[in-house]
This record gives structure tokens, sequence and C-alpha cells, in this order.
DNA sequence: ACTACCACACTTGTATGGTAGTATGGAACT
DNA sequence: AGTTCCATACTACCATACAAGTGTGGTAGT
């Protein structure tokens, strides 16, 4: 239930926390990693100030953990977490696909019909990197025709624990085809009014995203808790 | 998606937070209300850098609005804000519920028993702050017995837009009647495994949570956005 | 060899001074 | 009178110094 007003200059502590939840959420920087104030204010040339605050920013979002006097550390991936974050966001996504069942504007069907196209052309280009952010805008696309913009944003925030178990390289080789029908079907169920319909097929569709925590777990057991 | 490990040793940074957290919460600082860190730190007794941390983490939830330069603002009440939170809420309950009318820890169960037969006790005492706790415990209970702790941990983040609508005092007088017959109904459809009863009646329940915002906007309306 | 202890090198927590951007009220000008 | 401009008193942002707790490795004593 955040709400950033995006800064006109950006600030030293917005850069600092950015890059520093990038690089967690790619794994560059391991679950387990000591983090210091000090390090890191010297690698990123500001003072402690801003990175202390950054710290803070993460630990409230669990991607970090502050421990007085002793340190900080990224935190281990938890997969009670992770299964609720998914728990979460099936049933929310699930809600909004009935609404959107019920009545959806005829704009936001027609953007919706636009993001399919560029799917397609961007699945013939093979630009993984393209379809995953489409992917996102389509959900998103969903969540402001129902007014919900403020749900999209509490599950986006949710989604950092499951993106660090989402290997990119991993997702890149199957099924945008699966994913994409999927998209095209629920799209349908949606003009047809067909609540049922739309609600199962998103179901299935979030399922998808769990496989890839099982190759992690097993790869690195030690990013777990 | 937080988790605040409590420091063994309360810092002033929570102590500030805490307290401008139910300051706002209580309306005590209504909304618009101007903050400054220098302000707030003599007030407190302590020094800046706290008091502005405690600023940060109440503008990543949503509580007071930060503008570089400018100034530190109670945020305003957003309807559609409140919405969505109870809407999410509402969507997770009925979740939760359909998940306990399959299976359910019979210890919980036993805990749910012992709560609604303290919420008598406490009808009967007419002690409405009791009953407020124990209707917050109730709720926790059915989520604890899912192992859907960190969801509730979720909601409890989002009930404090709805807090803010919430005037315990007009809550005092009506319904813990109503209030406490559903919550009783929902331990039984849980024993009959009727998810059906439990969902609908879940519902009910959530919608009381609004009627105090409508009276609260017609009397303060510049309180909301 | 083993243990108790202590100095030291870390860590985060707090206090404070300086910087830059913003709002405001009054003076000077039209 | 109305408008423009500027000094001034704010604001949050950032840098830095100091305080206080923690872990560790070496040393002295047994």
């Amino acid at each position: 239930m955040t709400f950033i007003g995006p800064s006109p200059t950006p600030s030293a502590r917005d850069f600092v926390y950015t890059k520093l939840k990038s690089q967690i959420l790619s794994l560059e920087l391991p679950p387990g990693t000591a983090l210091s104030e000090k390090e890191s204010s010297l690698a990123f040339s500001v003072s402690r100030t801003p990175v202390r605050e950054s710290f803070l920013r993460l630990a409230q979002e669990g991607l970090v953990q502050v421990l007085p006097q002793r340190g900080t550390f990224v935190s281990l991936i938890d997969p009670e977490l992770v299964e609720e974050a998914r728990f979460m966001r099936e049933q929310l996504e699930k809600a909004v696909i009935r609404l959107a069942c019920e009545s959806f504007p005829s704009d936001k069907l027609e953007e919706l019909r636009g993001n399919l196209k560029e799917q397609q052309e961007s699945m013939a280009r093979k630009d993984d990197l393209r379809l995953f952010e489409l992917d996102e805008i389509y959900h998103r696309t969903l969540f402001e025709g129902c007014g919900k913009l403020n749900t999209w944003a509490v599950i986006q925030q949710m989604n950092v624990h499951l993106n660090r178990t989402r290997l990119l390289r991993l997702v890149s080789d199957h099924q945008w085809n699966h994913l994409y029908e999927q998209h095209e079907t629920m799209v349908q169920a949606i003009e047809a009014h067909d609540a049922g319909l739309a609600e199962s097929t998103m179901q299935e569709h979030l399922l998808l995203s769990v496989k890839d925590q099982v190759v992690l777990r097993e790869k690195f057991p030690h990013y777990f808790k």
C-alpha cells in the first residue's frame, strides 16, 4: 500500500535503493550476503545517510534484515513467504478478473488486444525481455480497467519475493506460447462474460510461476530459510 | 509483506514511529497537518535522524507525504485506497475461510471457541476495547490455523487505511451482538465444512466496517482527497 | 593445553552542521 | 492600487562526527 511520489530530481537515496534492490532481486547479491552501510556508501560514493535509509526501506520490504550493532544481511528466501505471496496474488487476480467479466471499459479492452498483438510480434522476434514487460502490462491493464490500481501496487510489492526465485534465464526457453494462449483466452472470457473460464485460466496461468523455485532450491539450498 | 524484528531495546526511531502512527490513526494529527523534522525532534526530545527515518517509513505506508524541500504532511484519506483495502481484505479473508472449511487444526479451533467465550464475557462487561482486541485475535487465529500468517501481516498493514475512518467511539454502541453471531456462525461453518456459508458470512461481516467512513466524510470533508 | 579476559576492529544508532531548493512577506517600481 | 522582485526563514537532503553494542583474536594466567 505504498505510494512513492517519484522525485523530479532522483535523490541519492532513490538511486542507492533502486540499485541495491535490483542487485538483490537478480541474485547478484545472494541471500545471506553481509552488507554494511560504510562499505556501500564507499561503493556508491555517497554518505552513509542515504545508504542507511535504503537499508531501512529494504528491511521493511523484507529483502534485508538489519540486526542492530551486528550487521545487515540480504534475507534468505522464505518458502512460506513466497508461497503466500503466490497465494495472495492468485486470490486478488481471480477476484479482479471476475469483476472484469461483469464489466470492463472498452478502451482498456482495446489496450489488451493491442498488447496481445505486440506479444505475438515479440514472440516472433524472440524478444524475451519485452515479453516479460508485456506480461506485466497485461495484468496491470486488467487491474486498471477494474479501477483497482492500488491493488496492483500491492501485488507488485509482493512480487519481489516471487521474483527472486524466478530466474529469467530459465523462463526464457519455455512456454511463452502457453502463456500467450492463456492471455488470449482470458480476454475472450471477459468479452463473453464467462467468469468461470476466466478465473480457472488465471489460476493455471499463475501456477506456472512456481516451477523455478524448485530448481533454484535444489541448486542453492543455502539461499533458503 | 513487511517483517519487523522488534528490537530488544526499543530504539528512539521505533518510539517516534509508533507514537506518530498512533497519533495519525487516531486523527489526533488530522489529515493535511504539516509536520517537520525539527519540530518533532524537539517534541520527542530526540535528534532529527530518528524522526526523519520515521517519516520515511510512514511515507512508505502512505500515512504521510514527503515533498522534498517543501515539507511533510499527514496524507489525506483517499477513498479509493480505503475501498481497495476493504476489497483486498475481503478477498483474502474469504479465501482463507474457504481453506479453513477444508481442514483446520483442532487446537486452533479450540482457540476460536475460547475466544468466542471471552467475547461473550466482554460483551457482558461492556468492555469494548477488549472486544476490539478479541475480534482481531479471532481473525488472526483463522489465518494462523491455515498457515497464512504472512497474509495476515499484509492485511494488518492495509488496515491502517481502514482504521483512520473507523471512529472507535461510533463503533462502540452498535451491533457487537451481530458481530458475535457472525463469529459463531463462521466457527460452526468450519466445523461443518460448509464453505459457502462461511464465505458469505465473512463477506457480510466485513461489510459492516465501511459505515463509519460516510459519517466521517460528511463531518470532515477536508480530510479527504 | 586450556580457559578467562580484554583490547580492538568492526557494526548500527544518534546527533548535528552545512547545502540547496521552496514559500512568503515586504519593499520598490510601474 | 497592483505587480515584480528579492531577502529571509523555512523545508528536507546529505555529510560527518560521536556513541554504544557485538564479535573476535590474542594474551596472560592457570
